[in-house]
RNA sequence: GCCCCGGUAGCUCAGCUGGAUAGAGCAAUCGCCUCCUAAGCGAUAGGUCGCAGGUUCGAAUCCUGCCCGGGGCACCA
């Protein structure tokens, strides 16, 4: 009924010390009454909105009025009657139509600031996870070129959410899957082979459906330079009686599928594989280079080719068949999705024997849970959002519990510069590329702003908002605290004075000032709002939460002068501040946005 | 046609596991630097929570239908 706090270095939160004390009253109250409810319910506490509410207000009387047959404000006397002291509870009282008002007391408001003090950076971390072994795989874009600010997204919520979940004690493991088999890696073979081929003067038409950024140019003048002639072939009988290419009449897919095979034939399979790997490694080390240079770190990078040779993915498929849920038909092999959900069957294996990227998904997925992951967490762009059903329809058929794996769908983040709307598309090669807006705005902005919003939000990303230093720009806003605490310090040192946090916090109570009284409050709140924030998988909420804070403290800072002749207040002051500060950079930490000294 | 996401103040959004007068930032108007960084603060103004029904003591929040906007519906990845 009540989810207890497992023992730890962490105290309860006083919200959840408050379900405990009206489950205790609710208790009493049947047994003084020899009543008995049918059907357990969840007792929800939530902070009071109207500070004339308290602090904590509970609609659990409203809730239970059906069920008793009396009136809500009945219950909520009832309860009030039979609820155990508390020492960190003031008074409770009955409100409105029913509501159940908690007012903490003074001093349990104030501890915080020495609780933070004393757990520094591992203020605000619980163990609700309870060490659960999580899998979360975000970004595994493709390995045909350099990261586009559509993955950006998903990178910066992927990495949030991972130290969000870690924070909550959840045992975290981050993975990108790299597609590294099948065909685009073919088609990124050849076109390499022809700008390669183009440096050394042969004469070649690009094919349409090759990638065609500058990077290619990059990746075969590396080869050039590490190789020189080795894969130097004829152009002419590379191409001679191919099919036409979609410029010349001909079908894009159908021609480029050909010149593969021809690439393999003149080249030899020793070394076009050379070139395909060169390639790929150029490729994956620019991405891994990209990730970390945006604070961006995974446990392990899932090679699919290393899940094909292993044979994890024939023996996936095997099974499957074993089960009788995979069909033959017109020459290819379907799974039987549509039994578990699906819109409609799957192909796993294609007519030409080739296993579809599905298959190796399967495979994957399966992976993960036989590694002995609890719990499994897909991020992927909305665009992925067919896979859904089919990955699902795959686990159930192998018996797994398909709660276990979420999805996470990251909506697009569109480019403004300003008013203006940028267009962006992958297919001419001109795509604004992560890097490419990591060196605009700078990580600290880009990360902020990509988790700013829900993930279902469509995100307005305005580069021009992003790298302006006033009050319009959020992340300069949140940061600006964090380092006008430090000028105060700087300014106390400056002036000859020194903080003594321990009178300051015996002095504590001569915090009372509306603005220190709300600010109290605000920290009060921060291992609640991560808690949420986990539980529900939304790190936007850490993004408001610090903007709430920033405001906090930027109005205290105008309304009231720290450095004060008192010292007892001034260390006071200086105690709370210190405490904000502290709860601010390990916010951002979890964002991963840098909490600067000076500004 | 089917599936997913969104539609809250002029703009960008939060609130959505039902609760007490719907919030923030920006933009607008008016104020605040002999004083710890004005990258800041204060005040005013601004809303049929897309529309219509339904469930409920109570709906921005849940259900149904409809209207807009975005995305997805391959023997592609």
């Amino acid at each position: 009924m009540v989810a207890h706090s497992l023992p730890g270095q962490h105290p309860p939160i006083m919200k959840e010390q408050l379900v405990e004390l009206l489950e205790q009253a609710l208790q009493a109250l049947l047994s003084a009454e020899s009543a008995t409810l049918t059907d357990t319910l969840d007792i929800h506490v939530e902070r009071a909105r109207d500070g004339a509410h308290g602090d904590y207000a509970s609609n659990i009387a409203m809730r239970l009025a059906k069920p008793l047959s009396r009136p809500p404000r009945d219950i909520a006397q009832g309860l009030i009657d039979h609820m155990p002291t508390h020492p960190h509870v003031e008074r409770v009282e009955l409100a409105g139509p029913g509501f159940i008002n908690f007012f903490v007391t003074q001093d349990a408001a104030n501890a915080v600031v020495e609780r933070i003090h004393r757990e520094g950076h591992e203020f605000g971390r619980s163990q609700i996870g309870g060490g659960e072994r999580v899998i979360i795989e975000f970004v595994s874009a493709n390995p045909t070129g350099p990261l586009h600010v559509g993955h950006g997204r998903g990178a910066a919520f992927g990495a949030a959410l991972g130290n969000l979940l870690e924070a909550a004690g959840y045992d975290v493991h981050r993975e990108y899957y790299v597609n590294d088999a099948g065909r685009q890696m073919h088609i990124l073979t050849v076109s390499v082979l022809v700008r390669y081929l183009e440096h050394r003067g042969e004469n070649i038409a690009f094919p349409v459906n090759g990638y065609r950024g500058d990077y290619i140019h990059d990746i075969a003048r590396d080869l050039e330079a590490q190789a020189g002639e080795r894969y130097r072939i004829s152009a002419a009988e590379l191409i001679e009686g191919l099919p036409a290419d979609a410029n010349a009449g001909g079908d894009k897919e159908v021609y480029i599928d050909a010149l593969i095979a021809r690439a393999r034939e003149q080249l030899g399979e020793a070394r076009y594989k050379e070139i395909l790997q060169a390639a790929v490694a150029a490729i994956i080390g620019d991405i891994e280079e990209d990730l970390a240079a945006f604070g961006v770190r995974y446990d392990r990078w899932f090679s699919e080719r290393s899940l094909v040779e292993a044979g994890a993915v024939d023996r996936a498929l095997t099974r499957l068949e074993s089960t009788g849920a995979i069909y033959e038909q017109d020459g290819a092999k379907w799974f039987r999705s549509s039994d578990y959900g699906d819109d409609k069957d799957r192909v796993v294996r294609r007519a030409d024997g080739q296993i579809t990227y599905f298959a190796s998904d399967i495979a994957y997925h399966l992976d993960k849970f036989e590694r002995g992951f609890s719990r499994a967490i897909d991020v992927f762009g909305a665009d992925h959002h067919g896979y859904m059903a089919r990955v699902r329809a795959s686990l159930e058929a192998f018996g797994h519990d398909t709660d276990r794996l979420e999805f996470r769908l990251v909506q697009f983040a569109i480019l403004y510069r300003g008013h203006e709307r940028l267009a962006m598309s992958t297919r001419s090669g001109e795509f604004v590329t992560l890097r490419e807006l990591r060196e605009e705005v700078g990580n600290d902005a880009a990360r902020f702003f990509y988790v700013m919003r829900r993930p279902e939000q469509h995100l307005d990303f305005d580069l021009e908002l992003a790298k302006s230093r006033s009050n319009e720009n959020p992340v300069y806003y949140i940061q600006y605290a964090h380092a006008r605490v430090c000028s105060v310090l700087a300014q106390m040192a400056e002036r000859g004075l020194e903080h003594d946090p321990t009178r300051g916090l015996a002095h504590i109570d001569k915090l009372t000032e509306p603005h220190e009284q709300a600010l109290l409050q605000l920290l009060n709140r921060y291992p609640e709002m991560i808690e949420s924030a986990a539980g529900n998988h939304e790190p936007h909420q850490i993004a408001q939460y610090l903007r709430e804070l920033a405001a906090g403290f930027h109005t205290y800072y105008n309304a009231h002068t720290f450095l004060v002749e008192d010292e007892g207040l001034r260390d006071a002051r200086l105690a709370l501040i210190t405490a904000t500060r502290q709860v601010i950079r390990n916010g951002l930490d979890l964002l991963g946005v840098a909490a600067p000294e000076s500004m």
